[in-house]
DNA sequence: GTCTATAGACGGATAGAC
DNA sequence: GTCTATCCGTCTATAGAC
């Protein structure tokens, strides 16, 4: 469902495909159990087995379990990071903020769990050691990222809420791809990808968009 | 600094005054060590040291390491149930809608670090004991709020965008409370609370006022 | 590439003295 | 109300056979 990286040589998985690599069908159930129970609530051996072996054959594919999340958390980083990068060469119009916030979405749409997990282990992420390095650094990221939107001489109030557009742009993204609005609600239901896409750019352009010049 | 229910007869401490009640300075490290460094990486041990006691006694204090983490969510899950519950009481109104934000944002500031430990140990409150119980439980207070918001017929975007203003708000509070916008920013830092709960309300007013009708 | 076995550490929690 | 001492479980990680 979710593109995890698999930073080296991959075939498609022939639906299903049991057999294939195991590296990836670590990351994958690595992700979902870190994403739903927690990072450190999930031990090692429960991934094992779920996976059917044992957790010294883990220790083959990854150097440790940090190392786990580093794989997939990279992947995401280097994508915020490219965004930036072109944010910044871009000229300071309206049209390169809407731009950057549509990329946005789709860069944490298409990370899928992996936006999820970050979003929901937080503090350990935060207190790791790779967050020393250069992943889990969300604040600078998003510093960039908002001074992209405003430029550089804004109010606070402007700051504010070109931030406020990220953080509601992506929760947003994240709260309603999956776990959907109610189990029992009626009406419609099923919003694809491409519809809450637009619902949330347009609400992200409404925040971002107003400088508070009127 | 932030209001930790003592939840008995509590004194007021004498300005930084260390004796007192060890309960409520456990709380008060508890909490600070659990937002910063994450629920499962604090030990109870790196708690006593801080307080200069032993584990066994926390464990006078409270029955459970959980138990300490009940002791200030509850607190603030009270005053969320407490609004829900006002705002199901007031006319289906604009007024309604703006008022209702506007407390929900007093919520989240004065909670202080209780907020901010709950949004980043997410995981962990999601799979905890007490997450069976009627705490930690997000979810359903969101689509009340949601609901006394947009009403009950309102279509998927509006839905979306109300959520999306109790998201950006709480969000923002946090991020613009402590953190600040930038270490070296140079411009108007110290916006003080009234002055961002003004800017995030109308900021979260402008999410949800806008129901599409235009 | 995967296994068995185990090292080595640390966690939460309790008993009972003071 | 706080301490010392300890139990017991689980965890990450590694060594070495197959």
């Amino acid at each position: 469902m979710d593109a995890i990286p698999t930073d080296h040589g991959s075939e498609e998985l022939p639906q299903g495909g049991r057999r294939g690599d195991t590296r990836a069908r670590i990351q994958q159930i690595a992700l979902e159990l870190f994403a739903e129970h927690g990072y450190e609530r999930t031990s090692l051996r429960e991934i094992a087995e779920r996976l059917g072996v044992t957790k010294a054959a883990l220790y083959y594919h990854f150097k440790s379990k940090e190392d786990i999340v580093r794989s997939f958390t990279e992947d995401y980083f280097d994508r915020l990071d490219a965004l930036i990068e072109w944010g910044q060469g871009q000229p300071p119009t309206a049209q390169t903020a809407s731009e950057l916030l549509d990329r946005y979405i789709s860069i944490v749409m298409e990370s899928g769990e992996v936006f999820r997990f970050m979003e929901r282990n937080q503090a350990t992420l935060r207190d790791s050691d790779h967050g020393k390095h250069r992943f889990t650094q969300f604040r600078p990221r998003l510093n960039a990222l908002v001074e992209i939107l405003t430029g550089p001489d804004a109010t606070a109030r402007s700051r504010i809420r070109a931030a406020a557009a990220l953080f509601a742009a992506s929760t947003s993204c994240m709260f309603f791809m999956k776990d959907a609005l109610a189990p029992e609600a009626d009406q419609t239901q099923h919003l694809d990808r491409d519809e809450l896409h637009k619902i949330v750019l347009e609400l992200a352009e409404d925040l971002a968009g107003d400088t508070g010049e009127a």
